[in-house]
DNA sequence: GCGATTTATGGTAGCGCTATCATTATTCTG
DNA sequence: CAGAATAATGATAGCGCTACCATAAATCGC
């Protein structure tokens, strides 16, 4: 015996077919005029148009999303929000996002590859237009997903490396080489590092290498090394830049993986008393404001948050299909001479 | 004529419909295991289990949300992604939707409640499961949808108000009242207060309010005030304070709406050589990190922003029907005496 | 030991939309 | 003005999954 029709309906929700009804014209016309595609009259369009808003229609997405099998939203994946920087590179891909259809809907990975493989395919289930990530570096399952969906893939923050479609960033490694001839050439010559557990941040260490390239170009070495565990956070660099000074009294210039770490670091030289730059050299990472901001400002490196999140989304709007070719975008940085190095 | 069927699918992606062949088993005890739900047998769920590793199988969601009318989808729907309070309300939510099957969907509305509006329908076409806003204030068509929705509503920060389902937050007009109270107890009495444009933060406004109603009731007033177009930002707290007391030199304390500006106050007094409590009183809100890695602590409220996402998304995950009850949680403030004012 | 429950599985009919093909009215070309 | 292109609309059949109902097998109570 067939069933009730519409048995599990949401009775109350108007669809395509009530607009369609109501402005006198097919599902399909009715359709076309939601989605602005295909030739429509005006007259018809209008009257669509005040169907939808008398029955305060809204489209139901899974029913177009299945029916075209693509969606609107765009899966963004980043290692952490606690760290400002992604934060920002949201916000650029937001901005580019604005004004058309697409969505974003985030993931946090806790810089962890496993997480990350499992949030993807997680989000892969809504047959997303786009996938953004942070780095080059993903599970081989990953990464197989990455190449054989049908989707464009955006690999942020980092262009050391093969991307697979596209990649839009910096290079860390250089930015830490540049940091190190930078401080070599205005004549330090004892260097320390004070930094944070750097096997989850790839691009923290791969700025360390940098520098260690650097200073061994110039004949030098790391004086002292001191390291957190854990995340890094200003009271760390704080409490590291104290230790370090303690065990290697002699340093004259200390390197933090970030700014918010260095910013630690110069409150420490406040509490002490000790000038930055005449007495102690002290160098971060970001370019945040908000060292900008301090009475002698940091001398950092800027990094362009904002730009490679935006640039990304912009780029992976341009077209639905994968191009053949790869792209890498660098987005570049600027040293920032300041006043503490 | 019948057209050829499965005339638009993706042919190389595995269904549903394929993992039950392969295992043998009925297209919908497959998916009573890929749900997790209903009596399955040990041995039935293994042989799915296999089949979907062996296939690579990943669900469409498009497809089951349209089935079931209802996705696992939590829009979330942010004033700004600037400013670190809501990267942390997006942490906590983001914990607490860890290990669960829900994704957080963002979108930011810049505080303009017309473009709250706007994002909120294009989210609703997902069908979400629950939907979490800033503030108690929306328009009246957002408004009508949220209350007439089938999903959870949580309002976010704020608690002064009538929520349409939850409110997690605290009360900005008493923290505003208090910070007054606790800065006349320790004996200020020239008042400044140094803010940026109000019109679009609620929030900030209420505690301006409030801050005003502390000191009428102790029988003062504002003696000056100094407004910046546009965002706070650190610097703008730094040129802030210098202008507020080239205005009015006699000021012996200063109130700023968020700690950032704060701590552009504390950049001020650093550079003009002034020492922050002894000579001039400085007062934040936020009780950010690194306000409390200064060499004198900022004096600020904490608000407990990660605590605040986290609370409201664990509670929307308690049910997925709206109660009869409206819930209003405080989580309240901590006065952090710090050393600066 | 036999009806009553519980456990495990399956058949079928949509969910609301859009791709595809088909059709009719309208405009254009030489 | 015939033939061809273009503009505007429609009928139909799924997209891949799950709600609903039905059935069969295993366990239970007394």
């Amino acid at each position: 015996m067939p069933r009730k029709r519409n048995a599990h309906r949401n009775a109350d929700t108007p669809t395509l077919a009530d607009v369609a009804r109501l402005a006198g014209v097919s599902d399909i016309t009715a359709s076309r005029v939601v989605r602005n595609k295909g030739p429509i009259a005006d007259a018809t369009r209008a009257k669509v148009l005040a169907a939808i808003a008398e029955l305060g229609y809204i489209p139901n997405r899974a029913a177009g999303s299945l029916a075209s099998s693509g969606s609107t939203l765009m899966s963004v994946l980043l290692p952490s929000l606690s760290n400002i920087v992604f934060p920002d590179v949201l916000r650029g891909i937001h901005t580019a996002l604005t004004e058309t259809a697409f969505q974003p809907v985030i993931g946090v990975t806790d810089y962890d590859p496993v997480i990350e493989e499992r949030i993807l395919l997680s989000f892969l289930a809504w047959q997303p237009a786009a996938v953004i990530l942070a780095g080059l570096h993903h599970t081989a399952t990953a990464r197989r997903h990455l190449e054989h969906g049908r989707f464009r893939v955006a690999e942020l923050m980092d262009i050391d490396g093969d991307p697979v479609d596209i990649a839009v960033g910096m290079s860390h490694w250089q930015a830490g080489y540049d940091t190190g001839k930078h401080l070599v050439q205005r004549g330090y010559r004892r260097f320390g590092y004070a930094g944070h557990s750097i096997a989850s941040d790839d691009r923290a260490r791969a700025r360390y290498d940098g520098l260690r390239a650097a200073l061994k170009d110039a004949g030098l070495l790391l004086v002292a090394e001191e390291r957190v565990q854990g995340g890094s956070s200003t009271m760390a660099g704080r409490h590291l830049l104290e230790a370090i000074l303690r065990k290697a009294p002699g340093l004259d210039v200390v390197v933090f993986p970030n700014d918010d770490m260095a910013m630690g670091g110069i409150f420490h030289c406040m509490h002490a008393g000790i000038t930055p730059k005449e007495q102690l050299g002290i160098f971060g990472f970001n370019g945040l404001d908000i060292g900008q901001a301090l009475p002698l400002p940091l001398s950092t490196i800027l990094s362009k948050r904002f730009l490679i999140g935006k640039t990304a989304a912009e780029k992976l709007l341009e077209s639905r299909e994968r191009p053949a070719e790869k792209t890498i975008i660098n987005t570049g940085y600027d040293i920032i001479e300041g006043a503490t190095a």
